[in-house]
DNA sequence: ATCTTCGCTGTTATCGTTAACAGAGACGGC
DNA sequence: GCCGTCTCTGTTAACGATAACAGCGAAGAT
């Protein structure tokens, strides 16, 4: 077991300059408040013994311990690793930092994880989606601290939210096949369906029912794999389809992919459309249509919520929708009129 | 500003229980202390009142924060996503907790997200790379508590490091595209070349040399356009090369994407390799050749390392070298009889 | 000349927890 | 019956900072 080790304290600044450590405690925290002398000989005592402020007794004693706790299904994984880049960003600037678990897509491991970190004394609570343990809901709202449930747009946020309309998002994409000229439009989806997905999938049912016919649903796993075999499956089963939307761009990649191996002529005879607007999808021919979401953006609109909350004014808007974007391209682009957008 | 309110602390749960404070710590802490009796009736009286320990008053009394600090350059890259995500689930399991920052690639930005994490009396560090400022050096060292560097192996660590060889990486592959029967190698890397490309970097100049002919290199952003860049200015400058490697997967798939564009067939006239073994690698046809390196595997073991410092026996290895693995797929398949790797 | 105000610095108590030690019974050995 | 040992619980004093207030000159007001 290492030795637990004393770093530089105020107390051992203090002494290096002379004054009391109350003195050299405003020198960090109100510093126009010393005289300019006094001032310069604290901080050239401090810089000397490599003085760094200890966060962990000054959150005790004043109860704010300038962090941020922060719960998200997994970083491994590009949207999430996004929208935390932009909730650090806008967070840091102010000298608050991000405490950080992962729940791997399990409200129970939600729960222990977010328990756990409100240990730290939070200032404020992030958690992704609106799906939560009641436990774990009674403790956080309990806290009175802001708390941002982010990604998607929930019904009921328990206090702020800020994300988009998955809904919104997957009628507006089957909109776009239908007007681009399907007619028979399958789902491609994943077996353990979040929130997330389920809003695309009933978005896509009420379509499919204005379209006249059953929902075409096919479950696969949400990789580029599951995209392949998810296509073979349609291609097997449902041949007289001629539109496909995945719920995830790894996935329609793969279809694409798939397609084109077995010759289905994409966009000709079938369009496909994903979500997530992945880099690769604007440039894999013939172009990937697909929706597009201000990650980052919802990581620091979070941010900018919690901090104004914390240190500025302190009301602001409680739900803010950031929207999305069709972004169409050559995989439903059935009018050779129509250029594809890069 | 929001009021800071209070939690319910050890004394209240004492109070509920009928029992002094000391108990209700030992409680959470040392449960085989206590009585049956005791023990359930502090833990029903704690569930009650939804305690959850004070992680910053026992930080501060006990010396323990039981928290790490990690400075990553970014986490909107899989790879940095990916060491975070082993890293993060190797301490869990342990009740430790991350704190993340990110230096955007930027050595001043990395000791000043750093310097303001150890406010938080962080029981172990990890930086990225092996690139630091002087003046953060002396203050993590002066810590003495476990220090990783990861991600690549560096000449002299401060303490601990796991990562593999950049250099060893580069010769390699570029060892590969010679096998495969390139002989006029180039690279395509990125301006502002950081310690890892520039590894990479050096082992190709040293296999251009065998071959007997100048580096060929061709600088462009790191992205799939770049790659598209790059591609063309390369057919445009240097039409005579076979075979060209890349220091990352985005840019060798963009290159790829431009060398069917323009008709410059893969393998046979050029052969592409790329690094890091995106999803997508092994799916874009004709597969690309590429290097794996376990990512996640990195963070796991930098965090069982620690671990094992802090917790358990007091020395373990110090160097950790994880390795990588050179997956050979169509891009530069020049022998038909051989298969191409999936 | 005295009072008030202001700018600067110091003193005291406290945040919630744990390390260290102290004490009260129970129990067995001799 | 005395003493040591063991099990369990409680008391006291920190950890390093800050809130709140107190003090003390100097300058300005009356």
């Amino acid at each position: 077991m290492t030795a637990a080790l004393r770093t530089v304290s105020l107390e051992d600044v203090a002494k290096e300059a002379g004054v009391s450590i109350m003195t050299v405690s405003r020198a960090f925290r109100r510093p126009e408040a010393l005289s300019e002398d006094t001032l310069s000989r604290v901080l050239q005592a401090a810089d000397a013994l490599g003085y760094v402020p200890n966060q962990i007794a000054s959150g005790l004693r004043s109860r704010r311990s300038q962090t941020i706790a922060c719960v998200i299904p997994t970083i491994s994984s590009s949207v999430y690793a996004n929208v935390v880049q932009g909730l650090s960003d806008a967070i840091t600037a102010d000298g608050y930092s991000l405490v950080l678990g992962t729940s791997n897509y399990g409200v129970d491991e939600e729960r222990r994880v977010m328990t756990s970190l409100l240990g730290y004394r939070p200032e404020a609570v992030v958690l992704a989606g609106g799906d939560h343990r009641p436990e774990l809901t009674r403790l956080v709202t309990r806290l009175k601290a802001p708390l941002v449930e982010i990604w998607e747009l929930v019904p009921k946020p328990l206090d702020m939210n800020v994300g988009f309309s998955n809904h919104a998002a997957g009628a507006a994409i089957v909109e776009h096949l239908i007007r681009m000229g399907s007619r028979r439009i399958a789902l491609m989806t994943i077996r353990a369906e979040h929130a997330r997905a389920r809003a695309r999938r009933i978005a896509y049912e009420a379509a499919a029912a204005r379209l006249g016919h059953e929902p075409i649903v096919v479950t696969s796993e949400l990789s580029i794999e599951g995209g392949r075999r998810g296509m073979a499956m349609l291609r097997a089963r449902h041949p007289d389809v001629d539109g496909v939307f995945c719920v995830s761009d790894s996935i329609a990649l793969g279809a694409m992919l798939k397609a084109n191996e077995i010759g289905w002529s994409v966009p000709d005879e079938i369009a496909i459309a994903g979500f997530g607007d992945f880099d690769i999808a604007r440039h894999i021919p013939p172009g990937l249509t697909t929706v597009r979401v201000p990650e980052a953006r919802v990581g620091q609109v979070a941010g900018e919520m919690i901090m104004s909350r914390l240190l500025r004014r302190p009301e602001g808007p409680y739900t803010v929708d950031v929207g999305f974007e069709v972004v169409a391209r050559g995989s439903t682009n059935r009018n050779p009129m129509k250029r594809v957008r890069r």
